[in-house]
RNA sequence: CGGGGCGUGGCGCAGUCCGGUUAGCGCGUCUGGUUUGGGACCAGAAGGCCGGAGGUUCGAAUCCUCUCGCCCCGACCA
């Protein structure tokens, strides 16, 4: 079946201009090349040229995953919400996941760990039957706050899954290094300047995760990297820098009064307190539960820190009514000292036993100073909960960290066994003992690829697509089709010809002027256009432009086909 | 969810503050003609109950109320 890629017929709605909310260059050129068109808030529709590229990317995500053993299925977006009450995400994903409303008990999957694993736990019998990696290339909803971007963060997007299914923890190792490995593949095929970093779980859960990140204002994540090779996302990012301390004098605790400090600023200002003697005090609720997180002068609170610390992401600030119920102040004068009813207190690691420190009084309007986590609270628990800060050592090798935006295109997990002990996924061993799957997940959001392709491949004109993405192997731009029955044969012939070498051309046999056919060539991008006119088709000949250098080439038109074809073949 | 902005022929916009002929402009579309190596030109034409509902008024794209949609910013720091 051969489709008929004449620009005449093929629809390809280029336009001028775009709505002055449209702010990114990839958004901007995928609108006006006739790639996608929104059909609602994050819901986009994909036309033939951008299904087109959207297939080729898939072409190269089934290359690779199927490279390392991949098998690919088909799953369904409808989902049954009692596998997702097996494993509490009903309530880890909140507002995000989609409920069907006309039918009780069926939802649109966000994500597919709950399907893998039902089925995981129907056939996988052994420790024979895995190692096993199972895939697919799907449509994932997600009940988006505010989607942006364009095709970067939609409420409906493709997603390739990956789920590797193991034995052993080792194997589970093996299973996710091929995955990091694929990853690298994949982007470096796709042509995307990529760094990877080691990342939170989130909401799913598990042991460790990096995410494949590409640099970009359009980003929404932030990463701490460093030029010598340390990254980390900034919801995981540590850095190097030294405790609080003690300090020598040993002063008695003292209450004093603050009535208008509210904030770490208004104490350091009107009390002349060094910013890292304060200790804030922020106070989540965990159910019903109040805990008091302690950090360091204005340090901020990393919320992915502490659901990772209390293992859930189900917890929220504490109200005024609540702060006053349980510490017995309003906010800006709550501390870990004289606390109105038990609180649960944990703390930075900067600082653990430090001392002369100010916090709140539990008093509204007062402070103690002189505070020593030594003598005058008894706090437990220290964990590293402060966000990182550009410029702050790097914990690897104290080069300083730089914080940037990136968008995160791919990213894979050590899921352990959360999934198939919450399921009851389990294999017999060797030994003829039960244990639970060991899996993997691993994801890569299929627009987004595009998206940050053209992001990093466009210029005044339009997109410069590369071999693997280009949806047409060469663009032949025939001048004055309609005049000239010269041009409109040999532009035939080449349109055949490369037909029969299998490669597909796009061939513009409008009736437009040369102008807008060839402003068109350039948006669209593809990398070689084939410019037949009647002038040099006098002599035999036809000009070969690259849009990538913008280089050009007369040649005849036999030697235009295999120009195109040895392009390809490099 | 909080704050801000926008909704007017297919697309991009003006008009709205200060109500008043027939609602404009550019692009696109259709017809005819002239052009043809970087978004051509001339002539003519089609196409809009101004997001929706209600209200004020002699009269509403314009003022008021409600509502829907879309975009942007924000959503621990007590």
């Amino acid at each position: 079946m051969v489709i008929d890629m004449r620009l005449s017929k093929y629809f390809i709605p280029t336009l001028k201009e775009v709505t002055a909310d449209v702010q990114m260059p990839s958004h901007k050129l995928m609108l006006r090349s006739g790639m996608v068109r929104q059909l609602a808030a994050g819901v986009f529709s994909w036309l033939p040229m951008g299904h087109t590229v959207l297939k080729k990317v898939m072409n190269v995500l089934r290359e690779e995953i199927d490279r390392i053993g991949g098998q690919e299925f088909l799953l369904p977006a409808l989902n049954p919400i009692d596998i997702w009450e097996e494993t509490n995400r009903v309530e880890a994903m909140g507002e995000v996941m989609f409920h069907i409303k006309n039918r009780d008990g069926l939802i649109l999957a966000p994500t597919h760990e709950e399907v893998i694993t039902f089925h995981a736990r129907q056939h996988v019998r052994s420790y024979r039957d895995m190692p096993m990696i199972w895939y697919q290339i799907q449509t994932k909803f997600r009940n988006e706050p505010r989607p942006k971007s364009g095709v970067l963060r939609g409420r409906q997007f493709i997603m390739k899954d990956a789920y590797s299914l193991d034995s052993t923890w080792e194997g589970l190792d093996e299973s996710y290094q091929k995955h990091y490995e694929a990853y690298t593949r994949i982007f470096d095929r796709c042509g995307i300047k990529f760094f990877v970093v080691g990342a939170s779980s989130g909401a799913m859960g598990g042991k460790q995760s990096q995410e494949f990140m590409v640099e970009s204002d359009a980003g929404e994540d932030l990463c701490a990297i460093s030029d010598s090779g340390y990254a980390a996302n900034i919801e995981v990012a540590t850095s190097n820098i030294p405790p609080v301390g003690r300090i020598a004098e040993e002063l008695e605790i003292e209450e004093f009064a603050t009535p208008n400090a509210k904030s770490i600023d208004d104490l350091v200002e009107q009390f002349n307190i060094p910013e890292e003697r304060c200790a804030k005090s922020v106070v989540y609720m965990v159910e019903d539960a109040p805990i008091l997180v302690l950090m360091r002068g204005n340090d901020e609170l990393n919320e992915n820190k502490l659901e990772s610390i209390l293992g859930t992401n189900v917890f929220r600030p504490a109200t005024s009514e609540e702060l006053i119920q349980f510490t017995g102040a309003d906010g800006g004068s709550i501390g870990p000292v004289n606390l109105k009813t038990k609180v649960r207190v944990i703390a930075d690691n900067l600082l653990k036993d430090a001392n002369g420190l100010v916090s709140g009084a539990n008093k509204d309007g007062y402070h103690f100073k002189n505070i020593d986590f030594k003598r005058d609270v008894n706090i437990e628990e220290f964990y590293d909960l402060r966000t990182v800060i550009e410029g702050e050592p790097n914990p690897i090798d104290g080069e300083p960290i730089r914080i940037v935006k990136a968008i995160e295109l791919g990213h894979i997990f050590k899921l352990g066994t959360r999934y198939s002990a919450a399921m009851g996924a389990n294999f017999l061993d060797a030994e003829g003992k039960e244990n639970p799957i060991i899996m993997g997940s691993y994801g890569i959001g299929v627009e987004r690829v595009i998206a940050c392709f053209v992001e990093q491949h466009f210029d005044e004109y339009g997109i410069k697509w590369n071999k693997e993405l280009t949806p047409f192997h060469a663009h032949i731009v025939g001048l004055n089709t309609k005049k000239s029955e010269e041009v409109r044969e040999a532009c035939e012939k080449l349109y055949e010809g490369l037909k029969e070498v299998s490669l597909d051309s796009l061939y513009d046999d409008r009736d437009d002027s040369v102008g807008v056919k060839f402003n068109d060539a350039d948006l669209l991008g593809v990398p070689v256009q084939i410019i037949v006119g009647s002038k040099n088709l006098a002599n035999g000949l036809v000009e070969l432009k690259y849009r990538e250098t913008g280089e050009k080439e007369m040649v005849s038109l036999e030697e235009a086909i295999d120009k195109v074809k040895s392009y390809y073949l490099v």
